[in-house]
DNA sequence: GGAATTTACTTCGTAAACGATTTAATCTTA
DNA sequence: TAAGATTAAATCGTTTACGAAGTAAATTCC
């Protein structure tokens, strides 16, 4: 471990090879799934719904890690096109249940042959991706239980 | 290797840890950067001006890996507030050089104790991140070459 | 040397994403 | 039970991202 950590090339940070990754993948699913409208999020979110059943919008926002105001207008949308149900919960008002409905299903078998042709195109056996994924996950919890150096400057975008 | 792949938990997907992964990443920093406005992005930018020289737009774009038109907008906020500066080159009025300046180094090297400190709470050995980053480089160069199964089916979004 | 093409960057429209704030419903508790 | 606190979603403002289309400069090629 030398003393010039922030001279090694962009190519060997973890946290830029994570982002180009995952861009690379949103860019990969948008091009699948290209004219249907489907995106990687909403995949997401479907697919939690079809394998957990129906769920508040706090619910999902916990088994998917995005916030409610980012799924707020997401689920919007997709309950116009048809994939999803959104109901006021009758016992309590605050909540809205969001439920998979057969439409839902059917794009989510049609976006399967899309996703394993992605999947296909990483090149790793199963147990190389069950490894990176427990690894990837080990990461994201450490970094997200951290509380950071906070940057000392005034002023800068 | 069994035949219901898509029934795998959502935490066993690689696609879905690399996302995950990469928002915990950009909380971090932005949390880390918080009041002074620098964002990973912008960090990147500065890292790879700082490491590799003055560049055009469109070398800029191909090092960190974003489109020139995220860039754009991007880089005319840093100068804005003094991190680099926009020179369009003489020899050529399309191009426009991209250079940090000294109050852009001066930023880098405030950031540097946020970023190593990011990078510890990964709780990784240099090894096992160097090995990481070659892996997720690789996925994404095998990902970016490949050209996926279009999904068949009407609208959706 | 002028038209057609290519190139470099910009602009536009849209999709996520998040923190902060707001609104409305429920729950506490005085 | 009415006031205050908490909770669930929604809204707002901003950042980043990309494809597509636009603009302007440079290059190619008759």
């Amino acid at each position: 471990m030398r003393d010039e950590p922030d001279f090694t090339a962009l190519e060997d940070h973890v946290c830029y090879q994570t982002y180009a990754l995952d861009r690379a993948l949103s860019r990969a699913y948008q091009l699948a799934f290209s004219e249907t409208g489907l995106t990687y999020p909403k995949y997401v979110v479907l697919l939690a719904l079809s394998q957990h059943g129906p769920m508040t919008i706090s619910m999902l926002s916990n088994k998917v890690g995005v916030e409610t105001n980012t799924l707020s207008p997401l689920l919007k949308k997709m309950a116009a096109h048809g994939g999803i149900s959104r109901t006021r919960s009758p016992e309590d008002e605050r909540q809205v249940m969001i439920e998979i409905t057969p439409n839902g299903r059917k794009i989510l078998d049609a976006a399967r042959p899309s996703v394993q042709s992605i999947y296909a195109s990483m090149d790793l056996t199963e147990a190389e991706a069950m490894e990176l994924s427990s690894t990837l996950e080990k990461i994201r919890r450490s970094v997200a239980g951290a509380d950071p150096d906070k940057m000392q400057m005034p002023k800068f975008d």
